[in-house]
DNA sequence: AAGTACCTCAACCGCATTGGG
DNA sequence: GCCCAATGCGGTTGAGGTACT
C-alpha cells in the first residue's frame, strides 16, 4: 500500500523542540491560528513536519494544559475511566481539562497500571487475574496479559459489550416502559427517570460516540470467539456484569453480599473479593461526578445513582 | 567517583479514520 | 463509490535524569 510519509523527510528536524522552535510555533499559532497542519512549518518558518508541530501543540504549548503531577482526584477517574473506556487515552483527557491524551498515557504506563498490578488486578481489564493464568504467563508488558480474561474476549472488545448490554437493557426497559416514561416525562424533562436512561444518555454522548465507532474487525474477532449459538447480547451481558463490576464502587461491595447475580461471572468476582479490588472500592460513589456535565449538554449521573446502575439489569 | 540500572516523558511511527474532490 | 491527502490516535522508542551499587 505504501501510504506516503507524512512529510518529505528530507531536511526536517527531528527530536526535541528548542525553546525557539517553541516560540515560534506559538506566536504563529496565536497570530494565525494552525489551520492546516500539514502547511503550518513551511508558512511559520519551521524545519518541521506538520504532525510534529501538531504534537508539540497539543502536548506541550497549549495554554490550556495543566503541568505538574496528577492529582489523586484525577488519578481517581483515570483508573476509573480506563475501566470504562480501556485504553482510549483521548476519550478519557476529555474528562480531564487541562491533560493531554500522552501525558495520561505516560502517567497510566509509569505510575497506574503498576499501582494496579501490585494490588493484583489485570491493568488491561482492571480484573484479578483468572487462575489458571496467574501461574505463568504475565511476564513481559504491553498487551500480553489480554488474553488471560474470562473469555478471549479482547480488551476493546469486552468494554464495547459493556457498552452495548448496558444500551441494549436500557433501551428494552424504555420501550417497556415508554408510556409511562413519556408521560411522566412533562413534569421534569431534564430528570433522568430510571437508572438506565444515564446509559442512554451517556451512550448518545461523546463518550459512547468512542465505542459506536468501534471497527467492526473486534467485533468480527469478538464473534468468531464466541459459539454460534452465544449471541454477542449474551456475551456481552456477562462481559458487562464482570467488567462493571471492578469499576464500580458501591455496587461491588453489593456485589458481593449478594450472589444471585450471574454465575458465569460470580466465581471470578467472589475470589477478587475486596483485596483486589480495594483500589477501586476506595472510591467515593461522587468520584464519578466528573460525568456529571461533561459530556454531551446534559448530566450524565446524579450523586446517589452514580455507576452503581449500571449493573442491576438481570 | 564511576558505572549501571531504572524511570520518566517528549517525540516519533505507523495504522485508522475522516473528509474533500 | 473511489481515491487520496490530512488528521487523529495509540503504541513504542530513546534521551535525559535519578537512584543504586
Amino acid at each position: 500500500m505504501g501510504r506516503a510519509p507524512c512529510c518529505e523527510k528530507q531536511g526536517l528536524k527531528k527530536g526535541p523542540w528548542s525553546p525557539e522552535e517553541d516560540e515560534i510555533l506559538v506566536e504563529y499559532i496565536n497570530k494565525s491560528g494552525h489551520g492546516s497542519w500539514r502547511s503550518l512549518p513551511k508558512l511559520a518558518g519551521l524545519l518541521r513536519c506538520g504532525k510534529s508541530c501538531r504534537l508539540r501543540w497539543t502536548n506541550y504549548l497549549r495554554p490550556d494544559i495543566k503541568r505538574g503531577p496528577f492529582t489523586p482526584e484525577e488519578e481517581k477517574t483515570i483508573i476509573q475511566l480506563h475501566g470504562i473506556l480501556g485504553n482510549r487515552w483521548s476519550s478519557i483527557a476529555l474528562q480531564l481539562p487541562g491533560r493531554t491524551d500522552n501525558e495520561i498515557k505516560n502517567f497510566w504506563n509509569t505510575h497506574l497500571k503498576k499501582r494496579l498490578v501490585r494490588m493484583g488486578l489485570d491493568p488491561t481489564t482492571h480484573a484479578p487475574p483468572s487462575p489458571s493464568s496467574t501461574g505463568g504467563g504475565t511476564s513481559g508488558g504491553g498487551g500480553g496479559g489480554a488474553a488471560a480474561v474470562t473469555t478471549s474476549s479482547t480488551p476493546s472488545t469486552r468494554h464495547m459489550a459493556q457498552w452495548e448490554s448496558a444500551r441494549l437493557e436500557a433501551e428494552a426497559r424504555l420501550s417497556r416502559e415508554s408510556l409511562l416514561f413519556f408521560s411522566s416525562q412533562s413534569s421534569d424533562p431534564t430528570a433522568p427517570k430510571h437508572e438506565s436512561d444515564y446509559f442512554l444518555r451517556m451512550w448518545n454522548s461523546d463518550v459512547g460516540d468512542s465505542f459506536r465507532k468501534i471497527p467492526t474487525k473486534a467485533a468480527e474477532l469478538e464473534e468468531s470467539t464466541v459459539s454460534p449459538a452465544s449471541s454477542s447480547t449474551a456475551m456481552a451481558t456477562t462481559a458487562a456484569t464482570t467488567t462493571a463490576s471492578t469499576i464500580t464502587s458501591e455496587r461491588g461491595a453489593s456485589e458481593a453480599a449478594h450472589p444471585e447475580t450471574d454465575s458465569s461471572s460470580s466465581n471470578e468476582m467472589d475470589e477478587s473479593s475486596e483485596s483486589s479490588l480495594q483500589l477501586l472500592l476506595d472510591f467515593p460513589a461522587d468520584d464519578m461526578g466528573f460525568f456529571q456535565g461533561q459530556v454531551g449538554n446534559f448530566p450524565l449521573f446524579s450523586n446517589e445513582l452514580t455507576v452503581s446502575s449500571s449493573i442491576k439489569y438481570e
